[in-house]
DNA sequence: AATTTTTAGTTGCCTAAACAATGATTTTTT
DNA sequence: AAAAAATCATTGTTTAGGCAACTAAAAATT
């Protein structure tokens, strides 16, 4: 079977998944990107993170996480505290101004997240999750 | 049952999908993004297009096509044609020099995209597409 | 026919991301 | 212990994209 282009489908999906976050985020006026949610949310589960942890389990390169980090701490939202045993890292760690936005953002999120899964049984989303897996892993086998 | 954010799972999946089709096309010396492939290849497909048509088919908006094209024209690869009938459009053609890059890069993103599919079947394709048109759907719904 | 509204495309401003190069520190090797 | 290699984070450069504001031209309204 013929099997066009999955980049493009991916794309559009994500763009719209995206703009839905983008648009809640500003009615329920929180100043937040998905690209900062994404780091605020990891912070709030996992704790105080390295930048390089942080990097690694959201999927983004470092350069990219320094520069969103600049904007949180910027906003007040995070903190860049130094790692005692290693002169080179950075504590990364949510403010009680940023524990604010987090729960103010968690129930928007939430929102966003029903809205794409509606309609979709059980099974579709367990396929979706189990095909993307594979798709990924497809590409970062070596 | 719990469904955790899709958003991170669509987007990690899309972002090995282009960086493969990125290492692909540098490893070809292609000098092309996936963005600017995906302008190009709708081109192909479709013949001379304006760019708001350009930027419905390729879910884009009207700056972002308008800056990829002049990337694309800057390289030689497409042509701004002022369109007869209405002094604002321009139609946008694929020059020689687009199409050998375009037949040159065609059976790399073949390559690319076979990877993707890699140990998944036909079903598991079709439902790949049905589940991420329906997300799509939910979002775009009014 | 004159005015208003819509459409096509561009520009400016900001965020995100890929990539390469750099500085500073830590770890490994010799 | 000294030299080499690896790691953590940053900076610069380029492309992509969202949004608002803008110009020019066409279409619709009065």
């Amino acid at each position: 079977m013929d099997r066009p282009e999955i980049g493009i489908y991916i794309d559009r999906t994500y763009k719209v998944v995206r703009q839905d976050l983008i648009n809640r985020f500003k009615q329920a006026e929180i100043s937040l990107t998905p690209e900062q949610w994404v780091l605020l949310s990891k912070l709030h589960e996992k704790g105080s993170l390295s930048q390089t942890e942080l990097a690694a389990i959201s999927f983004k390169d470092k350069p990219t996480v320094s520069r969103i980090l600049d904007l949180l701490v910027h906003k007040g939202l995070v903190q860049r505290n130094p790692d005692g045993d290693d002169r080179r890292k950075f504590i990364i760690e949510v403010t009680s101004a940023g524990q604010v936005i987090i729960d103010k953002a968690i129930p928007v999120v939430a929102a966003s997240r029903e809205v794409g899964w509606r309609g979709l049984s059980d099974q579709a989303y367990e396929d979706l999750l189990f095909t993307l897996d594979q798709i990924f892993a497809n590409y970062t086998a070596d």
